[in-house]
DNA sequence: GCTGGCCTTGACACCGGCGTCAAGGTCTAA
DNA sequence: TTAGACCTTGACGCCGGTGTCAAGGCCAGC
């Protein structure tokens, strides 16, 4: 199949599967009049990184799965550099969380403060302090 | 003062100070020779947006806070229009939070299971299900 | 033979917040 | 007078993945 093809049938652009080309991802044999030429494995690659970049994985990092379906695996995931990058991912998204998450309490906490107390002498706060209540 | 001073107590390079600038957000006065020329309140200015970029704002989304200041008031978030943006943080950040701890479920999980079972014949899978164990 | 659809490579654009370099102006101290 | 520390504007580079355009080759059907 050609570019157009494997472009369509798995959904990305013909750019894309170039650019993949280019980042030595996904080799292409060529036809006699230089078109590229590809099979149905290229589209089980060419799944797996969408599948990956989507999830929010770098191209580069898409790299070990991609190399572990060429060397026959079943799944991009069944050789240890793939599960590196799971794991090394997997550290990168707690960090990300915990930082998200405490920038949100910032947030939040900003918000409810400065909706708040204006002022130490507003009137709120004046008849808070107040000396005699009713 | 000037704006390497301005840069050396606020933290940030000069350049950055000049993009504030170009974006609007910093006005410079400037002296007979075209020296741009700062005061105390434009400190208070550039430290405010760098809070907020440090918390992870756009540039753009810093102007309501920084107006706000220019406005007189006593902080950046004492106005309609950066609370709104507080807001709008808050909600981006909910969404952001949800989507990275759903795709930390998935890679888990991936890793669990990529750890375990290779095969449905695999010597474990065939112990684990053996008709009639010890 | 010609049209139109596919393919090729190469190159620029985008986004955001700068870093960095160039070429030149301004001021102070020795 | 000159060194050197500061300032000015302008412009290009970066990162990553892709859109998009240009200029041209290949091929099937009419």
């Amino acid at each position: 199949m050609r570019i157009g093809e494997l472009a369509e049938r798995a959904g990305v652009s013909s750019r894309s599967l170039r650019y993949y080309e280019a980042q030595g991802l996904l080799p292409a044999r060529r036809t006699a009049n230089g078109y590229r030429e590809y099979g149905e494995e290229d589209l089980r690659m060419v799944r797996e990184i969408r599948t990956l970049l989507d999830l929010g994985f770098a191209l580069e990092e898409t790299r070990p799965f991609v190399e572990c379906l060429r060397d026959g695996h079943e799944a991009g995931d069944r050789c240890p550099d793939s599960l590196a990058v799971y794991r090394h991912k997997l550290a990168e998204l707690d960090a990300c969380i915990a930082r998200l998450g405490e920038v949100r309490e910032r947030i939040a906490g900003q918000l409810a403060r400065a909706a708040e107390p204006r002022c130490a002498f507003s009137p709120e706060a004046a008849r808070r302090t107040q000396r005699t209540p009713p």
